[in-house]
DNA sequence: CGTATTTTTGAACCCTGTCAACTATCGTGG
DNA sequence: CCACGATAGTTGACAGGGTTCAAAAATACG
């Protein structure tokens, strides 16, 4: 269907056009459901570096991210930073049925998401079981995702990590339209980034980065580009 | 009311006098539900050191942590262990809603649980909103730890690392009945399992509590046993 | 009381962090 | 289009915290 009402454009984007309409934990919404979920959510931009929720801060605000990437991080007192988590199009930000959120939520690059105050969100969840079931599945998908990570920081050695990181973000990033092809996809990390997703400092990353391209394993094209040349390889890096 | 069947011993044992009635997800169900979920469930002890899920085995059991201490592992090919959580009394264990859970349950003490097949587990959650979503509750909490113990094995030194988990046994251990008494704790845990949970070896572990006890800050009275002195002082060890 | 297990202690080593300097890249304005 | 400064990334030297390997000490167990 083409979309006949062009030109009067609504305060409120609608659900319709939403890219990741399939994908977030509306999906499980029935039409009328998911309007009265819109009407109390809106969209909104925000720019590569900008912080959405400050560690520590009243959980107000929770929501899906429709485009970009953002990330998770807690910062102890002396400025020492790690990365909790990274999250993409259609994953869900923000702590429900909470108080406080003790990360920051800070955009990686600009984004678009779909945010509802958390109350009001809370409440819709509530009378919704379909939603909070999909809720769940998320955030038991995303507790494991996260218990994984704490094997590569408690037990991999650095170049373990630099080589388990650049395979997730291969198989998170890469348009792999063509299977021989070689892996490539553009990070929406600094070095720095990657250093506290990983828990090494800037220095420790770039070396390992070096040494793989030294090794002929992957090729850095710029900054922020990686292609990877011999997938076993890294493979066997990452233990 | 006291029990009048007394001597009529059933398969299984009654909810009405489980010692997490309480506390565990349970509590949100009706006498009905309660009853129901009971029929598919049945209690179970496992001896300290027995292994309830083995990584990567079918997610076939779940369950409520009747007494006794679990943990969650994750062990690589090479044989690094990494411990990934620990379970106490009224805490929820195994993987809903999911093919396979990709760690192991071990219990550290002996324990006495309460399980479910996973698969009627799962029916009988998603007939039942309110249990839903204490699941979700407990879910969102536990993602909640995990995320904290990520920023103490990234980021953390071994003297941070044993201080903060002696600090977070002392919280959730010490029968602290008396405020000014010295806290007192036993640990479930022997010093090889302490590494494997702050991602430390066996011997660093070892000579950072050697430490904390020269410098007065605790007292070791037997291998298992921790009293602490000055929890000032542990405080600011743990960062 | 002897053996097995756990914990502690010691010494050498090495990976990673730290500090510093250098290089490359990006963005801006002349 | 180039010059310039600012930002990001790389490289080198060095030190130190934690691991590794080895052995002794303490504790548990039969």
């Amino acid at each position: 269907m083409s979309n006949t009402t062009e030109g009067l454009t609504k305060p409120m984007s609608t659900c319709a056009d939403c890219g990741v309409r399939e994908r977030a934990i509306c999906q499980s919404l029935c039409d009328t459901d998911l309007d009265a979920l819109n009407r109390i959510g809106r969209r909104q931009t925000i720019e590569r570096g900008q912080t959405l929720q400050w560690q520590g801060d009243d959980s107000l605000l929770v929501g899906n991210v429709i485009d970009g990437v953002l990330k998770l991080s807690s910062t102890s007192t002396d400025g020492r930073d790690q990365t909790l988590g990274i999250m993409f199009a259609s994953d869900f930000i923000g702590r429900p049925f909470g108080k406080v959120t003790d990360h920051s939520i800070v955009a990686l690059t600009d984004a678009k998401i779909c945010t509802f105050p958390r109350a009001a969100f809370d409440d819709f969840a509530r009378d919704h079981p379909d939603l909070e079931h999909g809720l769940l599945q998320r955030t038991l998908t995303e507790l494991d995702r996260t218990r994984q990570w704490m094997v590569l920081l408690g037990r991999k050695s650095a170049t373990e990590r630099v080589s388990a990181f650049l395979l997730e973000m291969a198989d998170r990033l890469a348009d792999n339209d063509n299977d021989a092809a070689p892996l490539r996809f553009a990070l929406p990390f600094g070095r720095q980034e990657i250093g506290d997703l990983l828990g090494l400092t800037i220095e420790t990353v770039s070396r390992q980065i070096t040494r793989l391209r030294e090794d002929g394993v992957i090729e850095t094209p710029d900054r922020r580009s990686i292609v990877v040349l011999d997938r076993d390889a890294l493979e066997a890096c990452a233990g």
